[in-house]
DNA sequence: CACTGTTTTCAATTTTTTTTGAAAACAAAT
DNA sequence: ATTTGTTTTCAAAAAAAATTGAAAACAGTG
């Protein structure tokens, strides 16, 4: 395998496992596109880069400054806006982690939360109050450990993990 | 909101939840139902409970048992066949992390491996190598981090939970 | 202001995913 | 072996999601 045909692989798959997660594929690409090139690419590169459409690139490329991944850059002189995507692999997952909890767990919660106060009079209904008490329970307990996460810098978050895996 | 309203926001609530993870969201509906249902049931009343067709049903009922988060029960007497959740939310969780893992975490590992070993002529490619690196490490130490997760019992969690969030 | 290179928008199209429902397969009971 | 109640399959239809591309908007420049 050559370096060409590492980066395609890399890119695909970077795409494909967005997309088992519930992320546009393309969004993923010029992700993955943005994150391996060496400077800054203009909206043309990455139409070329992944054969995609002006309008897809532009609407990922927003995307994906929408989520902190990637941000625009001006050169001075040229009139073109130039892209590059945050490089520092813990900063990349901090943000994942604060957009899709913003987006997914806490409406989830908020749900949970509402249903929760029908529990008052609960006996009539066992097994729903005690699932409802149950995830209710194990959500709030993974938004704190997200929050934690969140706050913690790269070195925190390693020790994190070694601490877990010990 | 009385209980019946409350059972609908939280198998909606559930499926979008799901969906919002790139899974099929009428299969975590069935889930759902199943969760809160006092009792084990039939195709049919899955049929009836959420308006979809036999096949659809069918087809959910199977994967969640692929996931092992539904178990089918035979009555005997009974001709049809009954299906129950697995309500022990931490065995859901496990369960959950186990297939994902599977499915989705260790191909892209796989790829990352077979992409590092063009590293060795890395220079050529500094910021490609780079990132592949970085996302290496902290895929691999995902993949360590759940193994942990899966072969801890319920009391384990919540402890490492804590620990995180002290 | 008119020109030019660029980005943004969005209705229409294409692609992907999900769902349906009727036919086939299956299995218990007679 | 046939009937009966049930589950499974899967091609076709429907629905949802992503993509295109051309027109509009925008922003420097002369």
């Amino acid at each position: 395998m050559d370096i060409q045909e590492g980066k395609q692989k890399f890119i695909e798959s970077w795409g494909k496992m967005a997309s088992d997660w519930g992320i546009n594929r393309t969004m993923a690409q010029v992700h993955a596109l943005l994150l391996i090139a060496p400077e800054p690419l203009t909206a043309d590169e990455v139409m070329e880069g992944l054969s995609i459409s002006r309008g897809n690139a532009n609407m990922n490329l927003r995307a994906l400054m929408d989520w902190g991944l990637v941000h625009k850059q001006l050169k001075s002189g040229e009139r073109k806006e130039f892209f590059y995507a945050e490089k520092d692999m813990w900063t990349v997952v901090r943000q994942i982690m604060v957009q899709r909890k913003k987006k997914e767990l806490e409406p989830m919660l908020k749900v949970l939360d509402e249903v929760a106060n029908v529990e008052a009079n609960c006996p009539e209904s066992e097994s729903f109050c005690q699932v409802v008490k149950d995830i209710r329970m194990l959500s709030h307990k993974a938004n704190q450990t997200l929050d934690t996460l969140i706050k913690a810098d790269s070195h925190w978050f390693s020790n994190i993990f070694l601490r877990m895996v010990r």
